[in-house]
DNA sequence: TAGATTGTTAATCGATTAACAATC
DNA sequence: TAGATTGTTAATCGATTAACAATC
């Protein structure tokens, strides 16, 4: 169903919603309010009720949400009660930092395999990874189940690599390299370009303030 | 001014067509229009030239824009036509890779200086930088008149670090740590968080796609 | 001149907010 | 019961798109 379906920005709310209840929840909390997410967030008390109304009601009127009930709620509606398998292409200084990226596996996302085209890297170790020759991509994809993947290859190589991944059928790739992808309907993609965050800052940063 | 100030989210476009611009001139590319550049992003040449209709006129009707022309522009209205001085704080695996993240430089935003907390990280080197104790920090961003800073701390230290950057008068921070920061107006922050990135993606991972 | 493309206006579309009845 | 907070509706606000006169 097309016709009501959720807006992005929605759903792109809704993992920030979810750190929230997870440090309310380190906090020994059992309940909250729209209110105290807001303030928390930094965004009004209604967008948060009127976000969470898409998907159903979580609350109880003069009270306010159990925290870990909305937890549990939003985990399932995001998918993410579960493992999810990735490759990660790049075996760089980045590709370096993200298999050492605990986060990644303490939320459910696991690196099944890691891949280089540079000789001097393919059978080495990366962290606990071997780096695999990107030959080997279609073998592993298909051997682990992958569906998902994260792109930490220079911009020359990204749009190569990406057009393979969507030929495997992966339809989310986390993309580092400074590259807009075109992709078919139903692949996701997102960008991480700290560059261009600076540079958005950097319009901001004038004696007068705009 | 506030009364006509450019929305956000333009601002947010602009590093984006820089990017293809810059593209577009190691192709060796002198003209292009809202069309191409359009196509190049996902997005409506409508958009496009609305966009930059908030920062005057770039183009020729009939023709289209000189590409380095509007390269320059955007440069200049960005403030990203000068260098920029940046701290980094918390040289783990991520500040590792930061270090290391050529681009950086590469667009004119320098680290001056890299700090950390663990007795055994202070004093030794981070790529070919010292990390400093994160006692230092006031001393040394006074010194290097530093104007952004990168945290990449955990989650624990994230706030603290913040409090102390405003202190100094940071009026940009780009932050990998996983919390969002209450700042005062004026203070502008950008967050990288790859987990709700691939939470936000695997909403959309089901077996009939939503 | 004819064709192309800008910059801008007005219309459309979508997201956020305010307000409040429902109800715990 | 009185107080609090949800879920939802309607109003407001803002962003995107379509269309076209201006003009290169």
């Amino acid at each position: 169903m097309t016709s009501n379906a959720v807006p992005d920005i929605v759903v792109g709310r809704l993992p920030i919603y979810l750190r929230v209840l997870n440090h309310l929840i380190a906090e020994g909390r059992q309940i909250t309010s729209s209110q105290e997410l807001g303030d928390r967030l930094g965004i009004s008390s209604a967008q948060i009720r009127k976000d969470l109304s898409h998907f159903g009601e979580f609350g109880k009127q003069g009270t306010g949400y159990n925290v870990a009930y909305l937890r549990d709620q939003l985990t399932e509606i995001l998918n993410v009660d579960r493992e999810w398998r990735m490759v990660l292409i790049g075996a760089g200084d980045l590709g370096h930092a993200l298999v050492h990226y605990h986060r990644f596996a303490e939320h459910g996302f696991q690196i099944a395999a890691v891949f280089d085209n540079d000789a001097d890297k393919i059978g080495h170790k990366l962290g606990e990874y071997d780096v695999h020759s990107i030959d080997d991509l279609e073998n592993l994809v298909r051997l682990h189940q992958v569906e998902m993947a994260i792109i930490a290859v220079p911009v020359a190589a990204a749009r190569d690599v990406a057009t393979r991944l969507i030929n495997l059928g992966i339809k989310a790739i986390l993309c580092y390299a400074p590259v807009t992808l075109t992709v078919p309907l139903g692949v996701q993609v997102q960008y991480i370009d700290p560059v261009a965050q600076l540079q958005h800052m950097a319009y901001y940063q004038t004696v007068e303030a705009r």
